[in-house]
DNA sequence: GCAAATTAATGATTTATTCAAG
DNA sequence: CTTGAATAAATCATTAATTTGC
């Protein structure tokens, strides 16, 4: 979404960084073509290109507008950092934090191989016959609701409002269910 | 019924799955309510549910009628992409300007590897005020979010043979999206 | 009205990326 | 450089929804 900076029309016209006044260099303001190449490059497997490879890049992009080695050299240093970055906050969305402490806390120890991972349980559940479970619920703050929406990240490529008062504010939207319980009762289970 | 490929007959598809009256193993086929508690988790921010909220969205669910863990687990991935590719028609180059500077670039305490050339004849091209490679430490949460260990791996349910070559052809038909030009040639000056 | 035929939704599976550890 | 973990993207496959001919 917006990230809360101007963001510029990449390409279109700012003097300072097309050659106009090329005094004091502007930043680099990067085309669409470039970023597209860059980004294939990227998708190609290059994380920390060589000197030699940064000039032959450079010159490449440098047809669709301006551009220094430098820019490239930075340009794999922030996407290789960012999307490590991202990553991390994706995976991350487990905003259960009190738990699992034991399993797998030992990043740098031997793994033996019959090391079961912990999602697999999930599918081992065999599909005995509704068991009629009637468990106690346990009410656990909303507040990790709101946590999870921190997680989704704001710099991501796609919209994700999912704010936990958007929550309520969008229910006008679909006309169909206008009677709802509160959110947090339906999700207090959690 | 004649869904253009031979049907399998082999769940003999019982519509009273999810009704209540489970008995067949064909797919989960969720109910109003199983889906309606689902789409508010996800309102309410949830994305990618740790195992144990796993667990406890299917016991909860399961009140209103069969379900597993898996189906949860499904729902969300399914959901969450399918969000996804709603929203998809904003998608613009997702560059980010705001960390322009990146630092750990820093030359003056790391010496390049081996077989990787110097990199300081980059920045002597236009030095200007881009170097200010400040040492600023990234600055992770500090209560490293415990991610679960989870693996979608699955055991299959299902053995089916799987087209392999399906997934190409019919990337040579869709012209909407016109993605890669062909990479091999945008790369060949490398 | 009704099923067969067709289409739309969506559950379930496979494949491709990415980071990180060894 | 190889491999494991995790997940997003793609796609297969099944079920509901809808259309259609009678």
């Amino acid at each position: 979404m917006s990230p809360g900076f101007p963001i510029k029309a990449r390409g279109l016209g700012h003097s300072t960084n097309g050659g106009g006044t090329g005094t004091k260099c502007g930043r680099w303001n990067p085309t669409v073509e470039q970023v597209k190449l860059l980004t294939d490059l990227f998708k190609a497997g290059l994380r920390t290109p060589s000197t030699d490879q940064i000039q032959k890049i450079s010159t490449e992009l440098s047809f669709y507008g301006k551009i220094e080695s430098k820019n490239v050299f930075y340009w794999f240093q922030n996407h290789k950092a960012r999307e490590r970055q991202k990553h991390r906050k994706i995976s991350s969305v487990d905003f259960d934090h009190r738990q699992y402490k034991d399993l797998s806390a030992s990043p740098h120890r031997y793994r033996p191989r019959l090391h079961q991972p912990q999602r697999k349980d999930i599918f081992e559940v065999c599909d005995e016959e509704e068991e009629k479970v009637t468990q106690t619920l346990q009410l656990f703050p909303l507040t990790k609701v709101e946590r999870a929406n921190v997680t989704a990240g704001s710099h991501s490529v796609y919209t994700r409002e999912q704010a936990y008062t958007t929550a309520f504010s969008t229910y006008s939207t679909c006309g169909a269910e206008m009677e709802h319980p509160p959110l947090d009762l339906r999700l207090s289970f959690l």
